[in-house]
DNA sequence: TTCAACTTAGATTGATCAGTCAATGAAAAG
DNA sequence: CTTTTCATTGACTGATCAATCTAAGTTGAA
């Protein structure tokens, strides 16, 4: 049914490609020439394929936004000690954020570069971070079930705590290079939360 | 000495606006065309006065950070109940964070823009994150002395997550408008200290 | 072959960017 | 009054921005 030439590159890649790049530099910081020096394909190719910036950015937030939250989700919605996989999914971002080099959140960019003043992009951050608390409510509510912590805390609250720790780990581990600084920081949360 | 007639326009009120500025929108998405607008000075008076956009940019962002590394200082070094004093300065950022319109905090949106790419701003950040670090730092020696906190918990991480809370607290506000959420990291976080 | 559907590369457009350059105006010193 | 010094204004520069347009190439169906 199709006619003509297939795309000489795959899309999918080039988004991941162009995720890196607004990941690492923003959106206002990124030019659509850099993008597609980054591609290596013809202006046309890439607005064809992918629309204006915006939407090139909107699918780029998007893919990294399932990837994010897939990845909350899978670490912390397992059989076995709750608390341990809190605990093991925020040393994984302490590592990884304290990498030099590392770009943190491109959830925690977004937020800081567009607020609420976009309200399409606002609601795509919003949906992933609610995915993310709700992983780590039900976590919440497995360790209470299981007796690893009382039932006086409000899980709903400890789960809006973590998500904030996570993004203010990210964002500062952006600037402080120090593994020190994000290990402290989930040493800290979970010995709290052990006690909890 | 001075020759010549003086400014028509007070250079630190000025300096409070480009701040107001580039807080809201951040360095890449602010002109200094609507740098200029908004003072309401000619060009040249802009650029003699401030010099080019990264050092304008840098002057309103030690403002800033002046300002927000010594309201946590006073409101975490004073006499009486460590402790109380740590939950009222995160409630106050909790309020401060879920109003509609609010920006975050201009530290985080440098950190998110910038990293550690510019040696010379991330110097100023971790500048004043550090102080803001050792107030939360030397409240919770104080708590220790107080008997309101045990002594097995190390003080500096705990004082590395408060900085990474409010971070992120004040993130996730900047989309998520809700008090509720705001609110709930806090009383977690709070919750959690009271029983260290 | 023929042609329609599609992709490609690259020039181009008008807007906007940061930053500069005369030209003028105003106040103080001599 | 004259001169010096500084501040002011607004036009201007070259670069870069996102986005479009033109023209050529490629494929598969008829």
């Amino acid at each position: 049914m199709t006619r003509g030439p297939d795309k000489q590159f795959d899309p999918d890649e080039a988004l991941e490609k162009v995720m890196n790049l607004f990941w690492a530099n923003g959106y206002a910081a990124t030019g659509m020439s850099e993008i597609q020096a980054e591609l290596g394909i013809g202006r046309k190719s890439l607005y064809d394929t992918f629309g204006c910036k915006r939407t090139l950015y909107i699918k780029a937030l998007e893919k990294y936004a399932r990837m994010a939250s897939a990845r909350t989700v899978n670490a912390l919605n397992r059989d076995g000690p709750a608390l341990d996989q809190v605990a093991g999914l925020m040393r994984d971002y302490a590592d990884m954020n304290a990498e030099p080099g590392s770009c943190g959140c491109m959830l925690g960019g977004c937020m800081a570069e567009f607020g609420d003043t976009d309200t399409q992009i606002a609601e795509i951050v919003r949906t992933h971070l609610g995915i993310m608390q709700d992983a780590f409510f039900q976590a919440f509510e497995r360790a209470k079930q299981r007796d690893e912590i009382g039932l006086e805390d409000d899980s709903r609250d400890m789960a809006r705590m973590c998500v904030a720790i996570i993004q203010g780990l990210s964002l500062v581990g952006r600037t402080e290079n120090d593994p020190d600084v994000t290990h402290g920081i989930v040493d800290a949360t979970i010995r709290l939360l052990n006690r909890a």
